[in-house]
DNA sequence: GCTCAAATGTTCCAGATGCAACTATCGGGT
DNA sequence: ACCCGATAGTTGCATCTGGAACATTTGAGC
């Protein structure tokens, strides 16, 4: 955790350059690719600890469960189209699952170079346990924002993703 | 980038999965903690690329340059607190800085165990030409907000960052 | 001025990450 | 039926990342 002990000194360590600096220098703490960075990056860590004191699962595992929880079986190819990760973080997390019998994956009849995977009865117990851990810490994250603010952020992020994917940005 | 070519069939995903499944299912495109992920990793990321190719400096080296620049002189330390990184990774990144000749290290005449950091003159003139393309880039990218949207997000991001600083998520 | 806990910076190690190359399979064109 | 380019998954490798232990220096209390 990069965060937390340094913070007041950080905050100390801004304010006294936002006074100080002339107008015209660029700031990083200004920057808003950087802020995004480091808010998303404490969030992502600190739901990351939880889950990992809890369930010993790290973030990927986590998301494969959460898909394959909510839709049923799927292959990894379609995994990465869902969760957005790279194909070798979902193997990598989709055999660890099958390792600690919480997945199962079978042949998949239709297409020789896939397989089909889904959540195991423990699989499916861990998935209920977790999601509301999860749905838990994101209203106690969320507290701090009105309705509002809350729409809001999902619409900025959806346009935000959009442009990254659209537009050349260079 | 683990975007992109996969994109298009993840959207077909998404839209499939919301409308099939049940309402109390919770889904994983709905959970703001990863949202906040994809979207910021994904602007990381490519900002991140432009730096490497134009300038060969990774991220952790540019936010050092970027405040190093801004403030002028600090130690390690102080620059711990500015960026919100880890001790490691800017002791590395002004490493990699001072062999290249962009930041100087002097002793700390006022404390033995610590270094002063500075920008050199190429380091300066390498800030120069930096600062105006991710300035550009952040723009570009903010293109699609609104000034409402964009006065917003900074906003709710403070209060993100501060809610996840403060409060027991767990 | 001595002692010792705290702070700074550095190195080491272990885990996460992602690109690229590889194998196996598929499916369209001939 | 046979190519052959495209696709699914896997492995290897090189890099990034951060925690933990370490050496050095500081400064407060006695």
């Amino acid at each position: 955790m990069h965060f937390g002990c340094y913070f007041l000194l950080a905050l100390d360590f801004a304010f006294r350059i936002t006074l100080h600096m002339p107008r015209d220098n660029a700031r990083l703490a200004d920057f808003l690719p950087y802020r995004l960075s480091v808010t998303s990056n404490a969030v992502s860590n600190r739901i990351a600890v939880e889950y990992r004191a809890r369930f010993g699962v790290n973030v990927p595992e986590w998301r494969v469960m959460a898909v394959l929880g909510d839709v049923g079986s799927l292959t990894q190819r379609q995994l990465v189209g869902a969760t957005f990760m790279d194909k070798v973080a979902v193997n990598r997390a989709c055999k660890v699952l099958v390792d600690r019998g919480l997945v199962e994956r079978r042949p998949n009849d239709s297409d020789g170079r896939s397989h089909i995977l889904e959540l195991t009865a423990s699989g499916r117990e861990m998935h209920g346990q977790i999601m509301p851990l999860a749905m838990g810490m994101e209203e106690r994250l969320l507290e701090c924002l009105t309705a509002a603010e809350q729409r809001n952020l999902r619409k900025i992020l959806d346009k935000l993703f959009a442009q990254v994917r659209d537009t050349d940005i260079s």
